[in-house]
DNA sequence: CATATCTTGACCTTTATTGTTGACAAACCA
DNA sequence: TGGTTTGTCAACAATAAAGGTCAAGATATG
């Protein structure tokens, strides 16, 4: 119950390219340096951010990597969510119907709430 | 980011306990049964839970498992706790003063809220 | 075309989870 | 007393997940 360190990792790489100005490229090996995370492990951490629209890259000379949307607009459930997939904290939360125990078990309901509340909160 | 099998296999056996009236000892097999889970599996999970006084054990013929508090007393945080340790979320949190990054970190606060938001919610 | 840089997928190592097993301790009963 | 039932504990094994590396390929620049 713990995040990993990717998803770790990638926060604080999306936390330093927002302190660039919007648009600038900044080179993988300087995001490295500062952020204490070997080259080749950054690459895959950078490219769920990718995929997912949060992070832009470009190739080539003085090629890098930028933020594509503004920080303000970047939740640490959007962060989280594209390194680790959608965020159920329960087994029976993870497919819908799959828990043959959500109509009489109390508990079912409780982990609902938690999870949404979770959700909840990272999004801010 | 999700709670482990032995997590769900000890609130499905509290949940199990607190149906049975105070006091009465419950055989393991019993709870074996209904929740689908390995005697030897069931009883290091419940050691635990032994261990943090949420479950009581009796040896010897007729011995089996009671719950030691009320059920309305026992959190799904408590369990959590007992079976996983202290909850963090963030290893940035494991040890207050690890990380040099909290003066700094706009991040470093968000996680401590989500984590005492989460810890909140499950002691509900 | 040569170089710098990102992309992708396969691979490896380490750690955590999920169990199982067997020796032992305590309660009960005859 | 001694055998039976049941929980306790620590070690072990299998499997899955996390953490990390590497090499071949694609693309942009000059």
């Amino acid at each position: 119950m713990i995040i990993t360190r990717a998803t770790e990792y990638a926060i604080r790489a999306v936390l330093f390219l927002s302190k660039h100005p919007k648009g600038e490229i900044v080179l993988k090996k300087d995001i490295c340096r500062t952020q204490q995370v070997t080259p080749a492990f950054l690459t895959k951490i950078l490219q769920p951010l990718i995929k997912n629209g949060i992070v832009g890259s470009q190739r080539g000379v003085g090629g890098g990597f930028f933020l594509l949307k503004e920080p303000a607009d970047i939740s640490l459930l959007d962060i989280v969510e594209a390194e680790e997939g959608q965020l159920f904290l329960n087994h029976c939360l993870v497919r819908e119907g799959t828990c043959d125990r959500d109509i009489f078990c109390p508990v079912h309901g409780a982990w609902k709430q938690v999870r949404d509340d979770f959700v909840a909160t990272l999004k801010k």
